[in-house]
DNA sequence: AGCGCTTTCGAAAGCGCTTTCATAAATTGT
DNA sequence: ACAATTTATGAAAGCGCTTTCGAAAGCGCT
């Protein structure tokens, strides 16, 4: 096994010697954990400063029983959605004192199978989990072993009781649908599902429902189709109901990524938007703002789902009781609902 | 201080004991770094998996005195950019069996100042630093202390030979000029300028002028704004640019990021693209081929681009020589250059 | 001067692993 | 059958820190 030129790293016993004092002392004063001789404390400044110190992470992680650092597990990392959610988490873990390891569970480059999470109980003091990113079996583990979790985007199995973190869905939704009929008396409304495996699909097609039968309107099957939010699917479901001749006033596409595929399929069939077919998302990611026209959504507070989901899992670490959280969302009208926005 | 629920954790101690050996056997088996009998092993296998075992990440670095992660350090974490780059790198460790720790260097919540950087020394066994995060002091320091280093966007300061990676500029933004003088017969072509902080900026504008002088074409210093690879700054250039009164052919906005500001720009001046004017970006961005018109722009590997970056910390743990790389850039011809693509 | 406190600090144990060194057992050659 | 190797394993040191425990010193009183 080769090394690291082994220029060797100044330790606790440097500064100690170079200060006159135990290691004990400086650790104290490096921690703040006991009170120190401020004269003591001064010398020992100087000592590490001198030395340019910087306690060695494993060491301390070792004693300590903590590793300071939080872990992310998320499926897919490149998801224009994580942009922000990634903000708001490395921020808040920043301000937190704390380091930040991700980790993904995609498909690694070689085997098509799902690789191994690298985060667990031995590198972290807690983790935040994205929906799909764990099965029930390992997250049953880790919860029982103490560990801190925080779940985003799905709901805690069984009866584990785990935080989770999520987005107003149902609230979402209803707005939109609100603003299409009242708005725009708009009346055939076509929804495109998420996969199976996010909650957020089931929530989501729950609240058009709901909505749907306050305004008194007819819940549609042939209205309802796979969009998977993805762009890809999308078109094709889109390009699919065109041909089959199938007509709408508008389409919830699920969500923001999956409106480009949806624009597009309109577009190539002739159909305008918003003058033909009307338009929502739902997330108001990066894209959101910049397609044409400018997407009409449901703005998710992503950056701040981030923040919250490291606040819980510091709550957790304190013992205190962390109940789950419905973040509320914000409609955000732009022009491609029909409104001049 | 409160600590976790103590469930005192399985240890290799507890392996050793229930297989009938000593923990260095236990070590050997798990490491897999000394030869051991067939039997014997099979035996501590068994044990581990009966008691799930992992052992301690803490314990296995200060021992080893290697973390087994690499550290990630970006300016700021949410840019678009990011999202394949982070991608490519997290894959790639991923891979390699490490772990991967993130730090943004970015303003914290709080205080206006950067915050200091966590990654160091002392939690990862390489750097990936990214253009702008790190200032050439600490760099040197880290640099000099041994750690594995690679540089993202930049070239190594003085004469510190750390390896970097970029991708071809020049050939990027020739490829540019040329398509549009040879293609599009455009001779006033506007160049929006990126930060001066970002090396990128530089070679993109000898990029610039020398494709222009290649072809006989004036440098008009008007035609050269600054566009901070911003989609706001870009916006406000070039409405002032078409308030003065200038015209051009054709803007090679800097970066993807800065094309909707430049498009918007063009579009609220009456302006179409690109029957009225050609646009050109740069990056290939998540956002590029979802503009109207789809962007034209130069396809940076930026997901290879981190997966090199991973290589070459590699290759430098190992000792070996590792020489920094230009990655090449490929055209992609899209609609806004005034091609039907 | 002697007593009980409080404050400050050092010695040493312990965190869970890897690895060196030594020993014991098995194998080979003669 | 015996020395010379080779192979398998354990004991123990060490990685750099935190923290417990106890001693020493300083303090205010009687």
């Amino acid at each position: 096994m080769t090394r690291r030129k082994s220029v060797r790293r100044t330790t606790i016993d440097d500064v100690a010697k170079l200060a006159g004092v135990s290691i004990s002392t400086v650790s104290r004063v490096v921690s703040g954990n006991a009170p120190v001789n401020e004269d003591t404390a001064t010398r020992v400044q100087r000592a590490i400063e001198e030395l340019n110190y910087k306690p060695s992470t494993a060491a301390r992680a070792l004693s300590d029983r903590r590793t300071n650092a939080f872990g992310l597990l998320v499926s897919e990392i490149a998801a224009p959605y994580y942009l922000y959610l990634l903000r708001g988490i490395e921020m808040a873990v920043r301000e937190a004192g704390l380091g930040l390891l991700i980790n993904s569970v995609g498909m690694s480059e070689n085997q098509q199978e799902k690789t191994r999470p690298f985060l667990g109980e031995h590198n972290t003091d807690g983790i935040i989990v994205s929906s799909g990113s764990l099965p029930d079996e390992e997250l049953q583990r880790l919860h029982e072993l103490g560990l801190p979790l925080v779940l985003l985007h799905r709901t805690s199995p069984n009866g584990l009781s785990i935080p989770s973190l999520n987005v107003d869905n149902q609230a979402g939704i209803k707005a939109i649908i609100d603003h299409l009929v009242t708005v725009h008396g708009h009346q055939r409304i076509a929804f495109l599902r998420g996969p199976e495996s996010e909650e957020d699909s089931y929530w989501r097609e729950l609240g058009y429902r709901e909505a749907l039968q306050a305004h008194g309107l007819p819940i549609d099957p042939s209205l309802i189709g796979y969009g998977g939010f993805d762009e890809h699917i999308s078109y094709t479901m889109v390009s699919e109901w065109l041909e089959s001749g199938m007509s709408f006033d508008a389409i919830f596409t699920g969500n923001d990524e999956a409106a480009p595929g949806v624009l597009n399929a309109l577009y190539e069939h002739g159909l305008r938007v918003p003058e033909d077919v009307a338009v929502v998302g739902f997330d108001d990611d990066h894209l959101a703002s910049r397609l044409t026209p400018k997407l009409t959504t449901v703005r998710s507070p992503i950056e701040q789902l981030g923040k919250e989901a490291v606040a819980q899992l510091l709550s957790l670490m304190e013992g205190k009781p962390t109940p789950s959280k419905i973040l509320p969302i914000e409609f955000i009208v732009r022009q491609s609902c029909g409104c001049s926005g």
